[in-house]
DNA sequence: GTGGTCTAGACCACC
DNA sequence: GTGGTCTAGACCACG
């Protein structure tokens, strides 16, 4: 499971490592039952201090996508797969509708805001399609 | 020139101060030269903090949106709307676009995500709606 | 609302912050709407870590006791009184679950057992009764 | 001397170890001056680390139910029967009697309280008679 | 003033 | 080795 954070951009480090994860849960990167790197390994190889790591995996135990197996580290949780896939598509759509608050706050018409979604769209689709035939 | 603040929805509330500001310039509602209400004007009317309108003011001031008259006050700068307008969409926009990014990123289907956008629109509009009528 | 901290009964100190908070607004000591006292205050007044604190604050705003004001400091949610009641029942099912399963393993008849609960219960319900009329 | 452990259940690994051959005294399966498993075999019989069957004889000694024979190995110790029996009862009692007390602060009715208990106590009792027919 | 995040370093229980 | 808790002190955004 390789983890890549960005100290700048905003987001906390704690909430980047908590979407990797459930990223990686969800794409099968990690499976269920599987242990994922120990707070002091994960905050080693990310140059970031454990308590942050375990900030993160503390928000990832409330959110039931791994438990601890005592002494011995934390796995991914059984039912982690789904909580992981749905929760990302929640995210999304509550980031979609932020933005379309600040659209129409701004002033924009709905006929402008739908013309610059469906261009983002189709060109977003088009690029997604270009890195599948890459890899 | 009418500003509507929604201290719950996360955009902090100078943020949407500025944000206002500007729409009501890109719009003709105010006019070059003119001037905009000081900030105790603002904050009482808002009720909210003077220091919050004051922090709006002083972004306004260096996206050089409005200028301040030595002993006059604040007044709308004469390349603002320009400013404003082009500022607006490409923010917007571009905001619109690292969504919809995401959501395909996600793996997301295109319809799902016009689905999430049309709802959030939808709502979006009526909330704006309500709050015109409140005022 | 008055919080007593016992740092060396095993229980974390931000557990015992988490159980008094929500025991306040069950008993109606802090209605909803209400302010909290704030991380720094309630840190000094108990002679703790102001980061002890946050996370207190943080579980309750996850079991959503409390919401935050941004910039004014935290208060009761509108649904606290509700969440906290049936949480405290539950947390005190739970022990009960956890002594008898001790008792069992560790061997005691259910009948020895049972005894052992009714003689608990008889005499604190006589002492809590006692106490009460004190008051 | 059968031992169950289970490891999802919140008691340590070493305690659980250390109550069930503390009954296994008190209930003359194992006699005083009679060898206990070693450490190794026990570790394997249970499939735990022996690091934590160490510490849990470690305990065992402090407490005096069993001592080490040089070069023989471990046996339970003469005064071991009396220690396990009055202890056991003490501990488990206290143990009720703290859990009861919080019930009743917290606002329970006596019978709502008794309710918990009797459920708990059948369902406790299901679990521990399943796990006797495993072995 | 408020809460939110992060770092550094310590101590503990458990396996 | 593992995770869990706590302290101390810093910086930031927000009102």
């Amino acid at each position: 499971m390789q983890v890549m954070i960005d100290p700048d951009n905003g987001v906390p480090i704690y909430e980047q490592v908590v979407r990797q994860v459930k990223y990686a849960v969800a794409e099968n990167v990690v499976l269920p039952g599987q242990p994922i790197p120990s707070v002091r390994e994960m905050a080693k190889t990310l140059a970031i201090n454990p308590n942050t790591v375990q900030r993160a995996y503390l928000q990832l135990q409330n959110d039931q996508v791994i438990e601890v197996l005592r002494g011995r580290g934390m796995v991914v949780s059984s039912g982690a797969k789904k909580i992981c896939v749905s929760s990302r598509k929640s995210v999304v759509t509550n980031r979609i509708e932020t933005v379309v608050v600040e659209a129409v706050q701004s002033g924009m018409e709905a006929e402008e805001i739908r013309h610059a979604f469906e261009a983002a769209l189709s060109s977003a689709r088009q690029r997604d399609k270009a890195s599948d035939q890459e890899s």
